[in-house]
DNA sequence: TATCTTTTGTAGTCGCCACTATAAAATGCC
DNA sequence: GGCATTTTATAGTGGCGACTACAAAAGATA
């Protein structure tokens, strides 16, 4: 078979593959955060030296905002499916704070979500970053819940963003599955009551 | 009268209140988070010398810590007023949330709370000083549940500082105080419905 | 006035940061 | 083989981080 890949283009071979390079990155900024990471541990661990990570990704930042994109796609929580149109409220929200739990202590040495720590690093771009895909997720919930529950769609996505912020915090302090997934049972607890009828 | 500040010690002079100074530090800290405020831009505020500020705290770390001491004592959720032992549990602890809510909206410039904050800069020793703040404040919590509701206290504590986290995310990130409270007011129905006999 | 003590101001230290100038190396094309 | 193109590796750049060596200054004590 010939695909685009067997189209070598003119100059020096790549050494490495920058779609592989933003896995590695990705497991690099989730485990320490943006800002504890340095490019000399990025170039390290892709085993490329500093500019061939330059003319990859243009700087630490964009590759950070590739990394984003990368891992909402793949491993964030997926909003779209979880929150489809018409289904109950209470019940969809909880499956996100459900999902969200799980998803946050899925790996041993990087808790939390990516996205969500990304929004409090020192860098005004990566915040920036990560900012806009918080902010879209926050957008997604409130337009779920504006379909039924108008007047209370503000507060639920409110408190249903700030649960899973707290959720990533105390998976990033090391707080085990069970405990985090008890934590978003409960919080659950107030869909229920402000949502019966 | 003859207070103790009148009795000079010998050397020369001191030309700045270390009191004076944690609070101006304090100002700083909870504005940016401890990694974004350098020794350059305390010791600017403080109107000193690097080595004045090494001679009076120890080091940034050291200011932070009794930085925080500081804060928790004058600025914090009083946790042992609010949860008298006896005080039914649904009602102390939404008033934990209220109050948290309202101490993290403030002040304008810097929001969120300063030891939870804290707890994820990049520096071991500010760290840890912030971690022993927060995982001192769960104890309290858990113990006056547990007081109570022996079986409840973990998950009940649990949730209280995931939404505390959370509701601090959101102060920093700039949401207002008429949301925060919102989102604290709709946490406090997950109390309400796990407590209701 | 001379001495002792403590803090001050000047002027650095060294290390790490993100990032880059430059030229050689490795390919395709003619 | 020779040329155009692209990536590579070497070896830096300047800037900012926390922190400090040192001597002068300012007071109390004798």
């Amino acid at each position: 078979m010939a695909t685009t890949k067997d189209i070598r283009p003119r100059g020096r071979p790549r050494r490495f593959d920058p779609n592989q390079g933003i896995a590695v990155a990705q497991r690099l900024f989730h485990a320490r955060g943006y800002d504890a990471v340095s490019v000399a541990d990025l170039t390290d661990a892709l085993g490329i030296n500093p500019p061939s990570l330059y003319s990859a990704y243009g700087s630490k930042a964009e590759l950070f905002a590739r990394t984003l994109r990368h891992y909402t796609e793949t491993q964030g929580v997926p909003l779209g499916e979880i929150l489809r149109p018409g289904r109950p409220v209470a019940e969809a929200l909880s499956a996100v704070l459900e999902d969200a739990a799980n998803k946050y202590t899925a790996h041993p040495g990087s808790g939390g979500c990516l996205a969500i720590e990304g929004t409090r690093c020192n860098d005004v771009d990566a915040r920036n970053a990560a900012r806009n895909l918080t902010s879209a997720a926050r957008d997604v919930i409130y337009r779920f819940v504006a379909e039924t529950h108008p007047d209370l769609a503000d507060v639920l996505a409110d408190y249903t963003v700030t649960v899973m912020s707290g959720l990533s915090a105390m998976a990033r302090e090391g707080v085990g599955r069970d405990r985090i997934l008890g934590t978003a049972s409960l919080a659950a607890a107030a869909y229920r009551e402000t949502l019966s009828v």
